[in-house]
DNA sequence: TCTGGGGTCCTAGGACCC
DNA sequence: TCTGGGGTCCTAGGACCC
């Protein structure tokens, strides 16, 4: 059995910890660059306002009837998240943290009737220590689990906890569940299988395998499966390793020299290469694009990326940021405006198994840029991100993303911890 | 005027091998 | 005149998730 636990609005509720003055008011918080609504409180979404909406398509609702936005304040996030799944970790032996806002626990050490009690004790808890509300589903696969919390979140009579059983009770919901609220099924394979005449989940469930893998694949056979109650989708406890690291971002105004392009590079490179430092990794293939932004129609719209792949892996900042900025400049036209840019790193190996070169100095010249970058790491954690970077990310930023409406990093800056009285 | 960011996996088609 | 069969690997694009 697996228990899905899923924090209720976890950005909103994330800002709400903090200023309960929030409490039963209509909240939303914003997309980097202040883009889009992704994260409504109830009373948000009783006006209409939709995830993924456009901010300035809402802007009149939210302006109507006093919605309070936020930019969204990942690093209050990220440690929020940090606090509700250590809590979690104690309810299982073994435990999938699934997204910043969920995870799976192992649920079969428990007998059938402990289930719902724990997970009440569950809710109970992490409310009781950070504030944040969750919910809880229960089932035989991680597919009907994702049901049951979505169940669970609907219906307000379950309490935040919902358990599947029995066949029938089964059989009733899946009926009611449309084929888009299954996971793993999404806008487009749900038009396919409309097509084919199949609007909910038990149609689905009752459709012939050869059917199934035809219109959806192997995926969409196994997502079948698990709603038949056939576990194929196993709790993945050991976090696999990375594939690729990616940093990208649009930029607050519009950028069209290379100077600018190449700051911003720099930065992301500096952002994503912390980040294969701190996972211990190192990036064996440098990938940069340029995009107009496919929004704009007056404009000539203009994608294009550029990758190579680089002798000795690195995760040095200074390395992998002398490879993007010379990348950037193969793909660079003039005459253009730009309204993002980005970085990938793939080809990703462990850094203390670097393959060196044979024929050339590079572990002399790897070991002392390990240690520059990791100096810099040290001295950014100890005294606030920025204190040190490289001089060609620039000092201006103009370009840097719009985020005016961000709270304070209430749990993460020393100046700016909460006070009260 | 203003439209996010970071990931994973599968599939079909082409190139190549013997 | 007649022109096979069985593979692997890579890539781009498309699907999904949060």
């Amino acid at each position: 059995m697996f228990a899905l636990v899923d924090c209720n609005n976890f950005y909103v509720s994330c800002e709400r910890t903090f200023d309960p003055k929030l409490e039963g008011r209509p909240v939303v918080v914003l997309s980097n660059n202040d883009g889009c609504i992704i994260a409504r409180s109830e009373e948000a979404k009783a006006f209409g306002i939709g995830m993924g909406n456009p901010f300035f398509q809402v802007r009149d609702i939210i302006e109507r009837h006093g919605v309070r936005v936020f930019s969204s304040n990942y690093t209050l996030y990220g440690d929020m998240s940090s606090r509700v799944m250590s809590i979690l970790s104690e309810f299982s032996p073994e435990m999938e943290v699934y997204s910043i806002d969920e995870a799976f626990l192992d649920f079969s050490h428990l007998e059938n009737s402990k289930m719902e009690p724990v997970a009440r004790e569950i809710r109970k808890k992490v409310k009781q220590w950070t504030g944040i509300p969750v919910s809880v589903g229960i089932a035989g696969t991680k597919t009907l689990a994702k049901l049951a919390n979505r169940t669970a979140k609907k219906n307000p009579l379950s309490g935040g906890v919902f358990l599947f059983d029995g066949k029938e009770k089964t059989k009733v919901l899946l009926g009611k569940t449309e084929t888009r609220d299954i996971w793993g099924i999404g806008g487009n394979l749900s038009v396919r299988l409309q097509r084919e005449g199949i609007y909910t989940a038990l149609a689905l469930v009752e459709a012939d395998d050869e059917k199934i893998r035809n219109i959806l694949g192997v995926c969409g056979l196994r997502t079948a499966m698990e709603l038949r109650g056939i576990p194929c989708i196993r709790l993945e406890n050991a976090a696999l390793p990375r594939k690729s690291v990616c940093c990208s971002r649009s930029f607050g105004k519009e950028v069209s020299t290379l100077e600018e392009l190449s700051e911003a590079i720099s930065l992301y490179t500096a952002d994503a290469a912390e980040r294969l430092r701190h996972g211990k990794l190192a990036a064996g293939v440098v990938s940069v694009f340029l995009d107009t932004g496919r929004f704009r129609k007056k404009c000539q719209y203009y994608f294009n990326s550029i990758s190579k792949s680089i002798a000795v892996p690195s995760n040095s900042t200074g390395d992998l940021t002398g490879h993007a900025v010379s990348l950037i400049r193969k793909i660079y036209r003039e005459n253009l405006t730009y309204k993002k840019a980005g970085i990938i790193f793939t080809e990703l190996s462990t850094s203390e198994s670097v393959q060196f070169d044979l024929f050339s100095d590079t572990p002399a010249k790897f070991a002392k840029s390990c240690v520059l970058s990791e100096a810099m790491d040290s001295i950014n954690s100890r005294f606030g991100d920025g204190s040190v970077f490289y001089a060609s990310e620039g000092t201006g930023k103009s370009w840097a993303m719009a985020r005016e409406r961000c709270s304070p990093h209430y749990t993460t800056r020393w100046d700016e911890i909460p006070e009260a009285g």
